[in-house]
DNA sequence: TTGTAGGCGTTATCAG
DNA sequence: CTGATAACGCCTACAA
């Protein structure tokens, strides 16, 4: 007893110490678990207790600690939230998504941006198992599928956004992207276009992969031959849009049609091809991918794919949680179709005559 | 030791039990202590044993158990972020800027979006302190001056920013918003106009405080009378400007140009002057703050205020990490002055006459 | 309804 | 250079 006094004066000296349950259960002359009880709502407790232990939670501006809960209970109602860039206008919505739901099931969610960089990601993902994190939402992944898998292997909840990972505890909320990009190279081929360039995004993507091979097969299935010199790579920024659009109109025989990996790339793109002194879409039509705010705002404004991305954060939220709650999954798969919003960077090449058609279709 | 081994045994038929420094320890054969020390790179350990522990650790694929280490140390190496809104794309820059020092630093950065709801900020407040956090940014506050002082009081790092807090134990990174709302009714006076609306954001906002001020101040140093029902508020997004300027153009003497308390809200307000069958700026002129990303792409595009976004983000970081460090503040307050970035959506009235000048004047 | 004891995984204080 | 042991604040059995 006599040390313990010593102890707390002690500290006090320096520090203003937080006030802990042990200090709410002597003001409110109960035990410690009955404060504790208090605390996590149990019914096992007389209003008149109840009343003395709360008064002294804010008698003393007591706050639980949650890393001592964490340890012992091995959860910490944190998630975290892996993205590529909070700064890709794609993503903002998704992590709103995510908190959202996270913050109504009372869940917190660190946020980590990876910039594509496989290690980066990797790293974040031990910090995010190191701070005991319930669960992790990997959205824009550069890691193999198998790390992934190996991940749930270990216990860890697991949720993709836009990703491949094929396995029964590792939650996914897909895109249809290899559907879609077909379906862009056929609306391009439908209107007369043979030279489709696409805009690639990281190769370690499995979503770039996916809409590259929708790419080809629309080729094929349109009989429109494929000529690999008009897919170039690039980062998924207005820069590598940029970029990747200056070596494109480089070529001998350059594209008459553009299909991006995402709509900041394309935006890039039709920035080049204004600067090369063309025209979007009479020279080259342009395709995105995401439907960002900016899309619309573009001169002219940008044909892409709409993404449900606040949908898609909560509904990956949703399901990380339900697998934390539950210990399994219910539903482990999930495909979002984005649907093309048809505006003008890419109207029909006979646009002049069918203008009021175009408008009609904008929205 | 014979209830250990039954202990584990009984977990181990459940879950599949992360390994602790304990199990570390056991199989390189040394003590708990020495491992910790490896583990915190103390250079009291031999080169022989340092790499049995390393061994050890990778071969039971060990994580330090944060939650256990922030109990003792009292530290997380985590700190709060609340901000308004993610999906608000002045914010992106600033958590990215926070983000990366934050990581430099080997902090993980927690997200909170308040959505300008004060309860919501303290709430988000309450649970990083219980969470250990080791300090809190506080982007878009909408809480008091004196809940933030009362925080920093209580010993939690806080840094504020775009607030108007004063108190030697808040950082701050301010913007001279009052300064340069002032600029933009002087620049619109200079070009003739005397009746400029202010779309206002929050009334619980200082920056928004400060601005209305420069706006009141700016008409007394021009010899604009002052007409209050020109000030109408609204939420701080398209939707909100868009309303706002509804309401704004269906009083008798409406106005000639707008400023507004963000682009989103300009940008809204553009739109409802164009559906109203009017046009920026000749027929009225528009200025915002913020200089988001779409503020270029709007047509006409938007002359507005630049916030250097990402590096207030860093400095906050930078502060509060220091005020962590050191436990004083060195710099407490730091104040960031938006330059005017003039494009068309406020041209001289006679625009057409100084069109030149104008496009000289763009980026 | 309430209280007591012991442990969660780590660090820190002392000895050796 | 290394090791035993007591915290850190909370929760869960079990007892009363």
């Amino acid at each position: 007893m006599t040390t313990l006094v010593m102890h707390v004066r002690f500290l006090s000296g320096g520090f203003e110490l937080s006030a802990t349950i042990r200090d709410v259960a002597r003001r409110a002359g109960v035990s410690i678990k009955t404060v504790s009880r208090v605390l996590n709502g149990s019914p096992r407790v007389t209003e008149d207790t109840r009343q003395r232990v709360m008064a002294a939670i804010d008698a003393l501006d007591f706050h639980p600690n949650a890393a001592a809960r964490a340890l012992v209970l091995r959860k910490s109602r944190t998630i975290g939230l892996v993205i590529a860039d909070i700064t890709n206008p794609f993503f903002p919505e998704i992590v709103r998504g995510v908190e959202d739901v996270a913050n109504r099931h009372n869940y917190n969610v660190i946020l980590c941006n990876t910039d594509e960089n496989p290690d980066k990601e990797r790293c974040y993902i031990n910090l995010i198992r190191e701070k005991q994190g319930d669960g992790i939402i990997l959205a824009g992944s550069r890691i193999g599928a198998d790390e992934v898998v190996a991940l749930a292997r270990k216990g860890i909840h697991v949720v993709v956004i836009n990703g491949d990972v094929r396995h029964p505890r590792v939650g996914v909320v897909a895109v249809a992207n290899e559907e879609r990009a077909h379906e862009a190279v056929s609306h391009l081929a439908r209107m007369g276009h043979t030279r489709i360039a696409y805009i690639s995004g990281s190769p370690m993507s499995s979503s770039n992969a996916e809409r590259l091979q929708g790419y080809r097969r629309g080729h094929d299935d349109n009989g429109i031959p494929l000529d690999e010199s008009l897919v170039v790579q690039a980062g998924p920024t207005r820069e590598g849009g940029f970029a990747a659009m200056s070596c494109l109109l480089n070529i001998p025989a350059r594209p008459t049609a553009i299909l991006a990996y995402n709509d900041l790339q394309a935006i890039g793109a039709m920035e080049a091809i204004k600067e090369h002194g063309l025209t979007v879409p009479r020279d080259i039509a342009v395709i995105g991918f995401d439907d960002i705010q900016l899309a619309s705002f573009t001169t002219p404004p940008l044909t892409t794919f709409r993404m449900p991305k606040y949908e898609m954060g909560m509904r990956a939220a949703e399901m990380l949680i339900g697998m934390i709650i539950s210990r399994t999954v219910r539903e482990s798969r999930l495909v979002v179709d984005p649907e093309l919003v048809i505006r003008e960077s890419c109207g029909y090449r006979q646009s002049v005559l069918t203008r009021g058609t175009m408008a009609a279709g904008r929205r």
